[in-house]
This record gives C-alpha cells, structure tokens and sequence, in this order.
RNA sequence: GGUCGAUUAGCUCAGUGGUAGAGCACUGCAUUGACAUUGCAGGGGUCACUAGUUCGAACCUAGUAUCGACCACCA
C-alpha cells in the first residue's frame, strides 16, 4: 500500500536519479523511429532558474516525454551559454570583492581567462540542477557548452566562410558603446529609456559678425516674426557633443534660413580666440517644424548625424574615450582648433586618419566625465550670453515686465542604457567587425514566408518579418576577453621595393589572415610571407631579421619567427554569434555526424519572444546558410512571459519575483522575506518589499512540488497571453496530484490489478465499456491539444477525465460492484481499475512526471519505467457509444435526483423512495443494471417502476421518464409549487427562444439542416420536459 | 510614428458563427468509509462601447474608449 500521501521531497531526487542512470533520456537512436529534436536555449552559464525558465522548459519536457511515449527518437540537446558579458562581469565583480588590488587588466587576459574558467567549474551552471529539480529530461550526455573546444571549431569555420564570402567585415562605423564594460554591444543589447531630460536653446554666431533677416510665417503665409540676427539658433539635449560639432544642418525648403546656408558660424563654447567655425548646410534630415528647424551635426556621437554627416563629407570628430570621458590624448586644443577651423573653410583636406587623432575637446573640458562636460558647457554658454532667452514663465502674470532666463524646456528624452551595465551608451566611432545580415536574412525571411519554419501563435511572424527586412549590419566584434577569440591574423604587407619583398609598416598594408585555427594561420601566413624567391626580406625598423634567410617553409625556426611578427585581433565574438550555431554546432558540425544527420533540422524551438531577434533570427540566417539551405526547426513555439499575480513583472525591487525552486521545496516566510529584500538595487525599498511580502504570503510556500509547478505552468499556457501566475493555483494543482493519489490508494485497497496486460475489448460491465472509452477520449484529446500547441488544453482534458470523470464518478460507480459477491463482475472492475489508473499516469507523466512514476513504482513490481510506456490509443482504441449513452443517463439521473434533494433540503442522510414514471423500456434495462449504484449515490430507499405517481411527491424529468421522489411528508407543497415554477420559467425561456428561431422562416431555409434539426430536437425536448412539470405542478396545485 | 495584443463571473483566465465556461473566491449541506489538500448542491455575466455583415455575433468587419507589449523616434 502507498503511503498516506505524496510526499514530493521524498521521490523527486531519487526518481530523477533513477532515469538519469537507466539512461531514459538518452536518444533510443532506433533507425525505425521518428527523429524529434528540442534544443534547449541554452541558459546562461551564470544564471538560475527563474520562472520564465520553468516555463520554457516545462513545455519543452511536455514535448520531449510526450513524444518519447509516442516512440519517437527523442533528443533534448541541454547546454549552456558562455554569455560573454555577463559572465566577465559577475567574475571582475567577484574580483573586486575579494579585495585584492586584482583587476581584469592587471591579471592580463590568460590569467582573467584562466580565472572565469575557474570560476565556471565552481559556481556556474547550477541552472542545469535546477533544470532537473524541474524535471527536464535532457540527453545530459551530450551537453554542451558554447564556449567548448567542439563549439570554437564550428565558429571559426562559419566566421571563416562568411568572412571569405564577404559577409562578415571588418568597418569603421558609429556603434553602440559601453561605457562601462567598454566594449560595443549590437543594438538589441541597447535598451531604450524614457528620462526626464533637458533640451538647451543656444545661438550659434555667425562667422565675422554677419546678420540676416529671419522671417518666421504662419500656415497661411502671413508673417508673424521678422528680425535682424547674427546668429542660428540650435537645440540640443546633449551640449557636450557641440564641441565635435561639423556643421550646422537645415532642411533645403526652409527659408527661414536660406540667406545663410553656405556660410560658417561659431560653435560658442571653448576659448573664445579659437573658437570653431562651421559651415551651414542643407540635408533631408532637419524637421523644419521641430525646434528652430536648425540640427548640429555631430557625427560621431549620434546615429542620425551620422548618416548626414557621411552624406555630405562632414567631418566627425570623436570627443570621447572608451570610458565616455572627454577625450585627454593629442595636441592642445588650439592647434587642432586651427587645423579644423581650416577644414570647415575647405582650406585643408582631410581623411579619416586625420580626424580620429584630432581631439577637438577644449583643454578645460578635458579628461571630465560626459555628464560634468554637459553641465560646464551649458554653465559657460550661457555665462557668456549666448543660451537663446525667454521671459521667465513664473512671472507671466505680473504687470512688470519679466526678466529673461534661458530657454531650457523639461523634457521626456529616450535615452539608450547597455541591458547589462545600466549605463548610458555612447555612439562611438570603432573598428568593429559586421556580419552582412541583410544577405542573411533574405533566405531566412522566405523560409518562413513559404513555411518551412512556422511561428505558433502565427502571428509573431510579423514581428520576425518586420526586424529582418529592417536588419541592420550585425556588429559581432566585442572588446572583452571571455568568449569566442576572432580567428584573424594581422601581420605587415608585402610590398616590392626595387624587385625586393620587403614588409610595410604602414597600417594600411596589413595583411588579414583568416583562418579556422592556429596552424592554419601559420600556414597560410608561410604561403604569403614565402615564395619561390624566399622568405620576405626586411629592409629595416622593427621587423628587421624577423626573417633570415631560409628556402625551406617548413623550417620550424622560420615559423616562429613568422609568428612573431604577427598578431590575432583582441577581439573576442558577440555571444549570440555561437550560440546562432547550436542547432548544428551542438551536433557535431562541422563533421557530418550522426547525430547531425538524425537531429538537423529539429522539431520545435520553444522561446519567448524577447529572444526571437537575439536568437531565432540568427540561428535561420546561420541555419539556413550553412545547413544547405534547410531551417533549424519547423516550428517556433513562442510562449507567454510569466508574471505576478496581479500581472505586474517578476523583479526584484517590487519583491513580487517567485523563485520556482522555493515553489517546489517550500519556503518558510522569513526565510523568503530575507530572500527578496537581499541584493536590492534600491535598498531603500526592502522595508516596503518586506512588508507586501508578509502580508501576501504570511506562511511562506508550501512544498508543492514539482509536479504541481509544472501542472500550473501548462495549464496556464495559453497561446499569445500572459501567464500571471498565482500561488493559489499551484496549491489548486498540488490538490489535484493528492487526488489521483488517494484514488490510487482506493484502488489498491479494492485489490485493483496493476501491472498486467489488459484490453478493453472483451469487457462486458457497461460503466467498465464506459470509463475506457471515456479514457481514450481523453488521451486523444490530450493528443491533440500537445500536437497543436495547446497546452492549457491538453492540461485540463487530463485534469477533468482524472478528477470529474475517474474519482467522481467511475470510482464511486465501482464501490458496489467491488463490494458485491459477484465474482466475474468484481474481476472485471478490479482489473479496469488498474487498468484505467496506468493509463492515466499515462496520459499526466508529461505533465506531472514524478508522482505518475512513483504511482506506476509503487502499484506492481516492474521492470521499466512510466516514462518508456506506450502512449494510450498509439495500438488501437476503444469507443463503445451504447455503454456511452447509458452511463450518460446513469450520471444524469442521480444529478438530477441529488439536486432535487439539495433543493427541497432533504437532509443529507436521509434516504428517500423513487419512482418513475412513464419509463420506456430502455429505461427499464438500465435501471435493472444499476439500480444499486443509482440508489446508493441518490441515496434511495426504493427505485422502481410506476404507473402513476402519489399525490404530493417531489417530481424532476430525465428524458421521457419522471422522477418522482416520494416524499410528500417532507415537503412543502407550496414550496414546491414554488421550485416548479422557478423550473418552469426557466424552461419557458429557453422554448420560447427556441421557437422564435424556428418559427423564422429565413433561418430554417438558411441554416444548414443539422443545425435546425439539431434544435427542433432540442425543442421537442424540452417541451416534453415542461410538459411533465408543469403537470406535476398542477397536481400539486390541486392539493 | 509603426507593429502586435487585451477588454468575458468578485479575482485570474479559457472559449475560431449555433444552449456563455473553468479554477479560485462566495453560499448551503455533509465529517471514523481513497481523499477536508474532500464530497454534494448552488448563486453569480449588458462577453468594453457603437455601427455593420449574417437566419444567427463573445467570435467576422469598421470605428470608439481604456490598458499593455515590442520596435523606431525630433536635434
């Protein structure tokens, strides 16, 4: 006998330990099976699980066991990410805390390699024990690591290709800049931020003193403004950019400004004798109607000055070093003031080169953070009377007239923060490395449009249509240290001097080597540095007798002496660049593996969306390019995001975040409180944090387990919605697992057989015909709703057979026959019982793994697992209408009995004599068949057959027949005439509706037939129903 | 500005043109019978609003209102 109750802290472990070493998540590798495929999305190699993650892999479990059970070639690849970023930052801040004078650079970059590992073989990847905690039943044996040697092998072969082809490059452009972790990042990593902000008016002078006639008009081109000004007003929410300022931009139309476009003004900030002059331009880009209709252009510090300033050869003067300070290297301001003022006035040409060394921050500023540059440059503009004024609104209303104040409107500003760092991103002009993810995404965007890949809901596909068409060039190149090294060499250019080959030292001679590995390097480095006439020579300078003279290429001195001479670029690879790769990296690839021939394309990609750019668009760009054109996945799940109760955002200074591990061991109340209010951002607010927790959950959790985590989350996984996830309904489904506990235990107290083969064909007990079809039905739409996504479905389909169907009814519909001395009949119901209960653990193991296998443990002795059975009606089904249509009536009849008894409050107790009336003799027979059970769940003295019922009874219909419940002592006839009447009226209703829509001539013509005669059915029925109430009724009336 | 979504019972949400549903909460009854982590019975809805399409609309169309998410943004 099992115990009283399940106890998941007991099983959990130990069942998950159990499969893991039967090796049950392993591929069964069966050439004769379907291959099925999930790739997990890697987790972070520093994260832990949340409740975003126990959904993700909820579903993905749901999927893999479910199809496990249906016989397929299951693998659920695990593994993890390296997540450059946030690992590098979780080990520096490791650190600084150790309080050491350690620093990442101080180790230099082996050593700070050497320290991550470290760190990853301690404390990463607890995830991955949480995962199982969950449940998840991954190959564990084949998981990886983003980061592996296997991994490193299939990037640098796709950078190499792409590189080769022309897809990946290597630029100078205007990216995203960390400031913090100084390294640029991609777009996506960017997150954009309303703020309040500030926009300044300032005037710009014009060169020399020059005035001109501003004229502003209104719609309809009367003037409303004309004055003389000798300058050009600017706004701006970033002053400290106005030092790197190149020109001043004005849309053609404006004529607001045409006298002066072409001419120079004054940027007013720095030392006045050497302040800049630019030049007044025309572009598209300037909104005439916004602001003063006039934009400094400051192309190195902003992306849409950028495109202008790269549209009409504006210079773009970086102002900022790696940690967003104002630039402190290169000369003195007022040579490189001079030499730009010189540029401005197209008196000195200049190039790229030229511009990058030109630190055209005034030595004031110098060596100041962004934000202290803003606030001097703002305080000394208008110290010298050049803000743009206004009358100060504050004394608008009073009769003299309002002193000036300079114009600075409060504003809501969007403002770009690093996801990871927090801090502002600065647009800096780098060398970064692109993919040309615009030829990428063509192949990647048809494959979804013809629907090789689907999006389920569907209509994400406008959001993954929508990025992809507007891809931008993907910036991969990363200034850390941990994560994938960019296989590229620079070495010296070969260049002819006088017949000699002799190496360059000019940078723009380098020579790129891009190869898969080291050697390879070597070796092409050997082909390019050594030919027929030798070894290159050097002529001078640095390199000078890096090469003696050797004919020999393979002279293993020489190529060391080669390699010395070159180097690989520092960078490392964006994250999502490898992690882009593991729907094959993760199978071998590049070597044509088994596992990549049998698991290439995979089934389904289980995601939220917050990851379909990062993610899935990159791995069908990759897939598709290097998978000869065949897509990772077929279809894209995208479920929902997880949040409260109350719908708000799982974070933790709202101290709402519910950690699923506390769900499923419990946690006690001060233990959570501690929890929540620990390593706040704002620890200001852990008072506050403690007390909603308290209030909320004043007992902490209970130790729901597992199974009723996951139950919830399936049950909740609607598709397109939200999941605002309640406690209260993990206890719901806590209950649940307790239910089909105790049902087993009934079953075993009743001598129920477990363990042996069984077929419901040779039954012969109606309600046992009944309960197997009732059972399949089940599982098929169980079936149905998994194949189809919906999981919310296919949860409650197994959770209303299991507790409506199975305890309510057919357990109790099975108490007399087990306790009667009818041999075979007994045999039989001990025998589907068993039966019946198998198969439900059965159709609940994905959802609830643990208890249905330590059910399917505990109820015979076995030999294998619940986890390696055969899914119910994969060999054949069972449906028996007949037996269907009389447990109907069965089921019917004792409702309708019981809540006549509810209603006239007939004690619970009491038993009561029944009659019925007008019976058919289908009727008769079922009333013959269970006339026991029937009396026992109506609570029934008496059931028989009657001509006539006596005189002030309490009457109820069911089909043809009336019930008469004899119990005219017991009873009020007023009051039943009552109840009658309430019936009545009801019924009325509905007939009258009814006979509205089919007296309509238009709706019998229109509608299709079943339809109508679906209702006229209906109609005919419930007149019939009336018809005998209503004669009760006046019987009773006649009293 | 663009895209997507939501609005149904007190709460959280299902419901793809034909009788409005679930869980929780609520009300009444029932405790040595597998299970109180329970059972039985019940109350509770203008399906946001307006107009249309249709024999018929929670569902389709158009619009309105409110809320939300994502993307892109005016210096």
């Amino acid at each position: 006998m099992i115990d009283q109750r399940f106890d998941p802290k007991a099983h959990e472990q130990r069942i998950y330990q159990r499969w893991e070493e039967s090796g049950c998540f392993r591929p069964s590798m069966d050439t004769s099976a379907e291959p099925y495929a999930i790739m997990i999305p890697p987790p972070n190699v520093t994260g832990s699980l949340h409740m975003g993650h126990a959904l993700n892999n909820t579903v993905q479990d749901i999927l893999c066991r479910f199809e496990r059970m249906r016989g397929k070639n299951v693998r659920w690849q695990p593994g993890m990410d390296h997540a450059g970023i946030a690992t590098q930052m979780v080990v520096e801040r490791q650190l600084a805390a150790s309080g050491g004078n350690q620093d990442r650079r101080s180790m230099g970059r082996d050593a700070f390699i050497e320290k991550v590992w470290e760190w990853k073989e301690e404390s990463g990847g607890t995830i991955l024990n949480q995962l199982k905690r969950l449940g998840a039943s991954c190959d564990w044996e084949n998981t990886k690591f983003t980061l592996d040697e296997d991994m490193n092998k299939a990037v640098n072969k796709v950078f190499g290709d792409l590189y080769n082809e022309g897809l990946i490059y290597r630029a100078k452009r205007l990216v995203n800049w960390d400031p913090h972790f100084q390294t640029a990042i991609s777009n996506l990593e960017v997150e954009n931020k309303e703020v309040d902000g500030h926009m300044w008016h300032f005037k710009y002078p014009l060169a020399g003193g020059e005035t001109y006639t501003y004229v502003e008009k209104d719609e309809d081109g009367n003037v409303t403004l004309e004055e003389t000004r000798d300058y050009i007003s600017i706004a701006t929410t970033r002053p400290e950019t106005m030092l790197g300022d190149g020109a001043v931009a004005v849309h053609p139309s404006d004529q607001r400004y045409s006298p002066i476009v072409g001419k120079l003004c004054e940027i007013p900030v720095g030392p006045k004798e050497h302040r800049r002059l630019i030049p007044i331009i025309t572009d598209e880009y300037p909104d005439p109607d916004f602001g003063s209709g006039a934009v400094k252009i400051t192309g190195a510090h902003d992306f849409n000055d950028y495109q202008v300033a790269k549209r009409g050869g504006i210079p773009m003067y970086a102002l900022m070093d790696e940690k967003g300070f104002m630039r402190a290297d290169g000369e003195a301001y007022a040579a490189v003031a001079a030499v730009a003022q010189r540029i401005a006035e197209g008196q000195e040409d200049f190039d790229e080169a030229k511009i990058a060394a030109m630190n055209l921050v005034p030595d004031l500023y110098r060596g100041m953070d962004r934000f202290e540059a803003r606030k001097a440059v703002v305080a000394d503009i208008t110290a010298e009377g050049n803000a743009v004024m206004i009358a100060d609104p504050k004394h608008e209303d009073e009769e003299t007239e309002a002193p000036l104040v300079p114009l600075v409107e409060n504003k809501k500003i969007m403002q770009p923060f690093g996801d990871r760092s927090g801090v502002v991103i600065e647009p800096m002009l780098t060398d970064q490395w692109f993919v040309d993810a615009e030829t990428l995404a063509k192949p990647a965007i048809e494959a979804v449009r013809s629907g090789a890949t689907k999006f389920v809901p569907e209509n994400w596909d406008r959001t993954y249509y929508n990025w992809m068409e507007n891809i931008e060039p993907w910036c991969i190149s990363r200034q850390l240290w941990w994560g994938h090294r960019i296989p590229v060499w620079y070495g010296p250019g070969v260049i002819d001097i006088e017949g000699d080959k002799r190496l360059s030292y000019e940078s723009s001679d380098l020579v790129v080597f891009c190869a898969e590995s080291y050697d390879d390097m070597v070796n092409m480095a050997v082909q390019y540095y050594f030919d027929e006439r030798g070894w290159t020579k050097v002529s001078e300078g640095d390199y000078e007798g890096v090469f003696t003279v050797s004919a020999d290429p393979q002279d293993t001195s020489q190529r060391d002496d080669l390699t010395a001479v070159l180097w690989q670029d520092e960078d490392v690879l964006d994250t999502w660049f490898s992690s882009g790769l593991w729907p094959f990296s993760t199978q071998g690839w590049p070597e044509q593996t088994e596992g990549l021939k049998t698991f290439y394309p995979g089934a389904t990609l289980v995601t939220a969306f917050d990851i379909i750019f990062f993610w899935v668009a990159r791995m069908m760009m990759l897939g598709i390019k290097f998978m000869d054109g065949e897509v990772p996945f077929k279809d894209v799940y995208i479920h929902a995001i997880v949040r409260d109760e109350n719908g708000k955002k799982m974070s933790k200074s709202e101290g709402n975040v519910i950690d699923p591990v506390d769900l499923i061991d419990g946690i006690e109340a001060d233990a959570l409180v501690a929890k929540r209010t620990t390593g706040l951002r704002q620890p200001e607010k852990a008072p506050q944090v403690e007390k909603a927790t308290r209030k909320r959950y004043p007992n902490g959790f209970d130790a729901y387990g597992a199974d009723a985590l996951r139950f919830t989350l399936a049950a909740m996984a609607t598709k397109g919605r939200d999941i605002n996830l309640s406690v209260e309904r993990v206890a719901g489904y806590r209950n649940f697992g307790t239910k089909l506990w105790n049902a087993t235990r009934f079953a075993q107290m009743n001598e129920a057989k477990f363990g042996v083969s069984f077929s419901p064909q040779s039954l012969e007990l109606s309600v046992n015909k009944w309960i197997a079809s009732e059972l399949y039905k089940c599982t098929a739409a169980v079936s149905e709703a998994i194949e189809d996504y919906r999981f919310n479905d296919a949860a409650s389909a197994a959770y209303h057979f299991t507790w409506d169907v199975l305890c309510d009814w057919y357990l109790e519909l099975s108490k007399p026959i087990l306790n009667s001395d009818d041999a075979k009949a007994k045999n039989e119901t001990q025998a589907v019982l068993g039966w019946v209960l198998e198969q439900t653990f059965v159709a609940l193991h994905p959802f609830m793994p643990f208890i249905t296998e330590v059910l399917w443990e505990q109820t015979a002795e076995r030999s294998d697992f619940l986890m390696q059975q055969t899914w119910p009606g994969l060999n054949g089904s069972f449906d028996d209408k007949k037996a269907g249509e009389e447990l109907d009536w069965v089921l019917k009849t004792i409702s309708q009995i019981r809540s006549v008894r509810s209603d006239v409050n007939v004690p619970a107790g009491a038993k009561v004599p029944v009659s019925l009336v007008g019976a058919n003799d289908e009727t008769g027979r079922r009333v013959a068949a269970h006339r026991d059970v029937i009396m026992r769940m109506a609570r029934l003295d008496k059931l028989d057959m009657a001509d006539a019922a006596p005189a002030g009874s309490v009457k109820t219909v069911v089909d043809e027949a009336t019930v008469v419940l004899e119990i005219a002592d017991l009873i009020d006839a007023g009051e039943e005439v009552a109840r009658l009447d309430k019936q009545l009226g009801k019924l009325g209703g509905e007939i009258s509706g009814l006979e509205k829509r089919l007296g309509n001539e238009a709706f019998v013509a229109k509608a299709p037939p079943e339809v109508v005669a679906e209702q006229r059915t209906r109609l005919s029925e419930l007149q019939g129903t009336r018809d005998k109430l209503s004669q009760a009724r006046e019987q009773l009336a006649a009293l």
